[in-house]
DNA sequence: ACTATGTTGTTGAGTCTTCAATGATTCGAT
DNA sequence: ATCGAATCATTGAAGACTCAACAACATAGT
């Protein structure tokens, strides 16, 4: 039965292991900075940009959800979160109904704008001090990669969910 | 004020963005796919993983810790999971009653055995069937670099921490 | 107009992670 | 031998995420 296994190589599996504790390490190291920073996740900035790229900040929550690559629900959450702190508001949607608008609130710009000096320096600290240019051209076309890989994966899937039994 | 900060140049905000879409595209791939496989987290999964390599398939808490990249208390809440499932069990040490011992039980090692091809199958769809030769050894360097460099990082806070003031 | 179906967003329960506090033991210096 | 500091592991509470269920509304077909 596991003769049909495509097992890794040697190669494969160090990279393999250098890739999980690469991103790992890099995703605790921003997480905490954030955390310190901003008391907030990562992942929660990363919202607050997203908001901030949008005409008049304000964006439905469904397309801050794709943005963002959050799940309807764990955006609801969050954006419940960042309204407590007075950072996003809320409004409800004249025109769809079941629709809603989240906007950045002045505040919520503030202290984006505030930690976003220490989360750049983060980023370059832990990524782009270390790799040299061409390195950086590499690691695009890979994370590429990835991402075409993926999507075509998540369409495949989504098409399954889609069609009930023929 | 933000005259010293190193803003992104316009080709690393869009690696960067990659690099933040494919991480997390490929992390919630393998979760989603090990939490249906075998119900339990995909990190849980290389918690078995490091057991299973070491010898007697036991290590120290503190050492599984390590190889995990788990804390000390997640990878306490975790192995209390792990052992009601009866996957591992805990042996208290009698070298140093401090410390315990994790083992992987027969079973642990039967759903590890049993996880693994399409564990693997969902590595390679993911990473290493869309990328070629030279991009996976690319990809080695790169994380090789991060690691590296986030691993002074780490000695640097901790040198801060141990140190009082002076 | 009416019904079936799909979409939008929220909620609650359960799970996982973090953080700080704790108990138990070991180590080092006096 | 003893006192203080460091280490090992666990615990509980709080925060964050997932999943399934749900309410409200929109859309299309009859």
């Amino acid at each position: 039965m596991n003769e049909g296994v495509r097992w890794l190589t040697e190669d494969e599996q160090r990279v393999w292991r250098k890739y999980l504790a690469a991103t790992s390490m890099l995703s605790e190291y921003l997480e905490r900075r954030m955390q310190q920073d901003a008391g907030i996740p990562h992942t929660y900035y990363e919202v607050l940009v997203s908001l901030s790229e949008a005409p008049e900040c304000t964006l439905r929550m469904s397309e801050l959800a794709v943005r963002s690559r959050f799940s309807r629900s764990r955006l609801s959450h969050a954006v419940t979160k960042l309204e407590a702190k007075g950072w996003v508001v809320r409004t409800s949607c004249p025109s769809d109904k079941r629709g809603a608008w989240a906007t950045l609130s002045e505040q919520g710009r503030a202290v984006l704008e505030a930690a976003a000096p220490d989360h750049v320096e983060a980023v370059r600290k832990a990524l782009f001090d270390v790799l040299d240019a061409e390195q950086v051209h590499r690691l695009g076309e890979i994370t590429g990669a990835i991402i075409d890989g993926l999507a075509e994966e998540c369409e495949a899937v989504e098409a399954d969910a889609g069609e009930g039994a023929d």
